[in-house]
DNA sequence: TTTTCAAATGAACATTTGTTCAGTTAATGT
DNA sequence: ACATTAACTGAACAAATGTTCATTTGAAAA
């Protein structure tokens, strides 16, 4: 068998990353094979190299992308206002760019040391720089005197870890509506930079 | 060759677990394999099946012996006091316990998807178990009007999963002291429950 | 010294792994 | 109608996987 009908690569391209998209973030990078890949795709595993240089490949292109989407997204964000304006926005942004994204997020973060260093070293910087930003913000609010906050860069990194793990329990039609939870998680922010 | 001098079960067991959760910390627990394990011991792969019964268990282990530690030293701190110092108890050893065990916390909250079903279930129930006792104590607080928080059970998990981040970045030597970064965390979550 | 036996070897096993590639299929261009 | 070629198959590969087990080793007990 080979084509059924009509062109295939702009279809089975998107497949094969979906595939390894909800494969990966379900078994793990080790425990998934490009066979297990393949079958969810309806395909055998060779074909698959049409679409990936390597299994390698389809995880860095994974994580790259979101945190290309990521900082991309940001950009439309505006954080010029005075350090409150611009903490709030940011908090809420990162919530609700972070919650429909489950799968993006758990394996940009339990995946990282099975990137090659290269890979790896990319990724990190990606990382850095986002952390940098809200740590920008958090410096201008303590500096204005408006933030009680010991150290901005510890800060930064404590928040983005809280918030980050709200996909991981976040499903939708459960307890609590979104709306709600970005609620409660500003607050918890709000008040952990007051006085 | 077999036994060099005296008898080896009481040292290369404990060596086996050691190797198990340095290697699983550091690569994951699919991509390790046994014979890596055994390299790190200084035996042969079969010789580990004297000491645990296959590959699973030894991932089990870890992560059951790291909650019922959890567990265990959590009955000695006083939590019988009024909310605040209730709460600062909690958070001070939470910090405190997590820090010294990198490896643990890793495994215990990367790897949960790589236990079978029902080792699965043991885990997740000590967690939850764990995660109850702080909403208790955040409750309590909130029915005394001493915290303002809207949900005690999201801001829970808010918090652990904050705190619980912390050993992944803090790295003895660096740039703050322990005792400092305890404070600072305090600091959030003393102010993220303040009015 | 001889016997015993815990502890480890090392080879073997059946699978599974990522990856390659010559060959097959069928839709498209001529 | 024919030739072309994108898309996929299916078999093959060397290497690695978890696990078992008959065999060997050497320290301790007799």
């Amino acid at each position: 068998m080979a084509r059924k009908q009509g062109s295939h690569s702009d279809i089975t391209g998107p497949k094969v990353r979906e595939a390894a998209l909800k494969l990966i973030a379900q078994h793990g990078y080790a425990a998934v094979s490009m066979r297990q890949i393949a079958a969810e795709v309806g395909v055998q595993a060779g074909a698959l190299y049409n679409y990936t240089a390597d299994k390698q490949s389809l995880l860095f292109d994974i994580v790259l992308d979101h945190m290309d989407d990521l900082v991309e997204a940001l950009k439309d964000v505006d954080l010029s206002g005075p350090p409150w304006a611009a903490l709030e926005a940011f908090i809420r942004f990162h919530i609700l760019f972070h919650v429909p994204r489950v799968e993006q997020v758990f394996i940009s973060y339990m995946e990282l040391r099975n990137l090659d260093p290269d890979n790896f070293a990319v990724i990190e910087g990606r990382r850095r720089d986002y952390e940098q930003i809200l740590a920008g913000i958090l410096k201008a609010g303590k500096e204005s005197g408006d933030f009680t906050i010991t150290d901005p860069r510890i800060t930064s990194i404590a928040l983005i870890g809280m918030l980050t793990a709200i996909p991981q329990w976040y499903r939708e039609g459960g307890r609590l509506p979104l709306s709600e939870i970005e609620e409660i998680y500003w607050g918890i922010v709000r008040r952990s930079v007051t006085a």
